[in-house]
DNA sequence: ACCTGAACACCGTTCAAGT
DNA sequence: ACCTGAACACCGTTCAAGT
């Protein structure tokens, strides 16, 4: 009697390989922030030893490296391509913001809190930064500014959002979600009049 | 032959108290940041066991929360106090800008990052945001505006300035700190016009 | 090829025992 | 009153040994 081979992969898998170590510790970072993205607590929930972990990374670092470059490819990469698409200026901006403030930004803010002790997570938002910086400059432009003065405004811009976001999570800013909206359309208001 | 009894303090008495572990944690603050101040490297440094430590306080946090009573103590009401004693609004919110950016803010961004961590640091971060955002909307009202228009606008330079301050810190903000300077006096000469 | 198990280093916390 | 010393829990890292 010979047995059919499984055509369809297991349903847990008693060997795992990076990508399953990959997913668990996005899973974590969106849980619980960049802290929580740990060897024996993952090696824990995915139902192995430590030693384990090492076989398919070199350090806690790299896997974090990896983790964080899926989360930019997902929640980043995406949300920037969707807004080059809007040709009104000031309506993308206003949709830069809109996405930005509703879902709470809890991971931006985590990533901004990790970037101090993570070299990983500063590149990361230096290219975040540098990235939205470019669009709203460049919508600066469109709506007629000057190149310089669309960088300078661009760049307050992006760090007020930043600065609105940081006391948003720690609680510097006591205002409803509606509140901070209407703030941040005032922002856009003034900045690029 | 009667010893004189030694009337000045041993140059490094055996036994310590409360103050010498909050002065040696700030101390720790100020070189490395919330993190290094922990227990063990600084029970190391003041040549002492961990356990010693736990006779004076009930724990890690209970000291951080005394070594940030006292950097506030030092580094945010004595900067305050000296502001609001400049009578031009505007001239005020520039002195304001010119001492919060000239220094490294290294301890202020610090602080920031361990926000989400530290409740301690949580609740220093938001006294600090709210006192500097009155003192901001005290100018914009004396400058003219309507009590409302100044919430709005000193919220927003004060966000820009966190913002600032950490992209500055986590290098995405690539500028000089001449072009950081008059990226500041432009944010305030554009909210603030 | 992937994993266990035990080791070591480091930090936070507790506590009985010392002076 | 203040401290030691040893214990325990937790995480990161290494590595010889297993399948």
């Amino acid at each position: 009697m010979t047995v059919q081979p499984c055509t369809v992969p297991a349903v847990s898998a008693e060997r795992l390989d990076r990508e399953d170590w990959l997913e668990a510790g996005l899973d974590a970072l969106e849980r619980g922030g960049v802290e929580a993205v740990a060897v024996v607590p993952l090696a824990r929930s995915l139902g192995v030893t430590r030693g384990s972990f090492y076989w398919h990374f070199g350090s806690r670092g790299e896997l974090l490296d990896g983790v964080l470059e899926r989360w930019e490819r997902v929640h980043s990469d995406e949300v920037l391509d969707a807004l080059q698409a809007i040709e009104d200026p000031r309506r993308r901006l206003g949709a830069l913001f809109e996405r930005s403030a509703s879902k709470p930004p809890s991971i931006f803010v985590r990533l901004l809190d990790a970037a101090d002790r993570e070299p990983a997570v500063k590149a990361v938002l230096e290219r975040s930064a540098r990235r939205r910086i470019e669009v709203l400059a460049q919508a600066c432009r469109e709506a007629g500014m000057s190149p310089a003065e669309a960088r300078r405004r661009a760049t307050l811009c992006y760090a007020a959002y930043v600065g609105l976001a940081r006391m948003t999570a720690d609680g510097s800013l006591d205002m409803s979600p509606r509140e901070r909206a209407a703030l941040s359309r005032h922002l856009l208001a003034t900045l690029v009049p």
